[in-house]
DNA sequence: TCAGAAGTTTAGCCATTGCTAAACTTTTTG
DNA sequence: CAAAAAGTTTAGCAATGGCTAAACTTCTGA
């Protein structure tokens, strides 16, 4: 009988499910980052997060760490195969969010900041759910 | 001119709001809790999440000195009229996201993870449209 | 070119959220 | 009632995620 595990399993595993988040939300940043201006910088994610961009360092060098990041000292921040994997898939994962906020009548900028708190914590089922409502118009 | 906030408030101040969701998950569970069983013990609310009870303790620490809880040593746990008032609006939040994914066909046991996760992350503006949405049957 | 600006890194601080081990209190039960 | 079980608390460790100050590197423009 394997009745180990904790009770409720629902609830999630607070803290190792926050550092993915942020590891998610860096990766995502840093791929559009490159994308739209060529390279990404410390400041710019500092910036973008609203935090120092000594906080910025140590998250990057655990994403480094993690094998999601990787950098030479004072040069750009670039994304490992597995990096860019997981900022392909979020970046999905966000936009499905986003539009299927959008989709049932929620303002583009309250749907802009409901996504980004929402993204991680949508299972795939209801990814989908929201995916076939947000395609079809209707449900 | 006050341009002094970063330029992303969209991007939660993730520790702040960290800590919160974790006042809203206890001041609900301890809430459910004295209401199922007539009283909340620590032993409770650590099977309940999978942790520690000394991490539950020292999270109640935390809750007490923010005004939501209060306990005298060794005895059961309980709410201010703060934290009534918090748990029961986080349930009312819960429950509308709750319902509103089994609206959108979302299996029961996927809507209780999901809505753990999402219900602190949706704006006034998006349960409103959830709540429409769960009601009405269709938008 | 070289001095200052811009950006990065290091050092060191704090709070939160997890843990185990051990001490202590309360409850249960033989 | 006393001993064991159950529950709580304290002490102390680690990782994460935030900060400022200060040192260091790189870039830029006079």
């Amino acid at each position: 009988m394997n009745e180990s595990q904790p009770i409720k399993r629902r609830h999630r595993k607070t803290r190792q499910d926050h550092a993915s988040e942020i590891a998610e939300d860096y990766v995502e940043a840093i791929a559009e980052l490159i994308e739209t201006s060529g390279q990404c910088r410390a400041v710019d994610l500092a910036t973008r997060f609203g935090v120092s961009s000594v906080t910025v360092n140590r998250t990057i060098a655990r994403l480094t760490r993690d094998g999601f990041a990787s950098t030479q000292p004072y040069s750009p921040i670039e994304l490992t195969a597995a990096g860019q994997r997981l900022a392909k898939q979020s970046r999905k994962r966000h936009d499905i969010v986003y539009r299927f906020l959008l989709a049932i009548g929620v303002s583009e900028e309250v749907a802009a900041i409901d996504a980004e708190g929402i993204e991680h914590h949508v299972s795939p089922e209801t990814l989908r759910k929201f995916q076939a409502y947000t395609e079809s118009g209707s449900l």
